[in-house]
DNA sequence: ATAAACCCTCCCCCTGGGGGGAGGGTCAAT
DNA sequence: ATTGACCCTCCCCCCAGGGGGAGGGTTTAT
């Protein structure tokens, strides 16, 4: 199937599917002369990387399953656990920070309106 | 002033401070030969600068603060309020996001776990 | 044989905020 | 006059994930 099919079926544009094979993400394209040859495990490939996006999780997060899946021809459970606790540990720290800023936001109105109270 | 002097009093970089003069953030900036020549306004205006990106402003954020400043000669108070209201609002959506996201997360652990149970 | 549809590589562009360094000019004081 | 400290411009680099387009080759069907 070319890449143009691929597309179509997943969903990603050609240009960020050529991405995934330059960074490592798509293994064992075959060729028919300059025209890449993709399978259905491609497709699966492409489809997973989709929904990860989606969950937040960058290309680099995404590589260590996809190169385990390859070497040792099973899903790495333990590292899919691993990458989920961790983008959740993330997200928690992430919303403290965001609730501090809030705060301190709050604070710079206030004092904003106490430095103009009579200037303005 | 020289740069050096800036950079020193303010914490921010040389490379900073020429940066935030291309963008349009200091203006009025005078030369004695090719050296760049500060004023005390200019120190104020860069810590303002560095005290917002602090509180998670973007640069261009920052530009209308300083913009209107400049042209009217006092400090935009409306502007610095629906700033800061639009950025707390923006806060809010980011930890409802947040919040989703670590849900969808956690149904993602789930799944998996149902998927691989008798596989692993 | 030719036209449509498809593909290829290569290069520059974007966001945001500068960092690193080359190569060279200048200023103040001794 | 020279030294050390300072400054200048210019260019490339980073992350992430591609987008846009130039310029050109290939395949497939008719």
């Amino acid at each position: 199937m070319y890449i143009g099919k691929v597309s179509e079926r997943t969903g990603a544009s050609r240009k960020a599917i050529r991405h995934y094979e330059e960074i490592g993400l798509l293994l064992d394209i075959s060729r028919s002369g300059s025209y890449r040859i993709y399978n259905e495990h491609h497709i699966v490939i492409i489809s997973m990387i989709k929904r990860a996006q989606a969950l937040g999780f960058k290309l680099s997060d995404i590589a260590p399953l996809v190169l385990t899946k390859h070497t040792e021809n099973r899903f790495p459970l333990e590292i899919a656990y691993s990458a989920i606790d961790e983008k959740r540990a993330q997200i928690k720290l992430d919303i403290e920070k965001a609730n501090l800023l809030d705060m301190e936001l709050v604070s710079m109105r206030e004092e904003l309106q106490i430095l103009f109270l009579d200037t303005e």
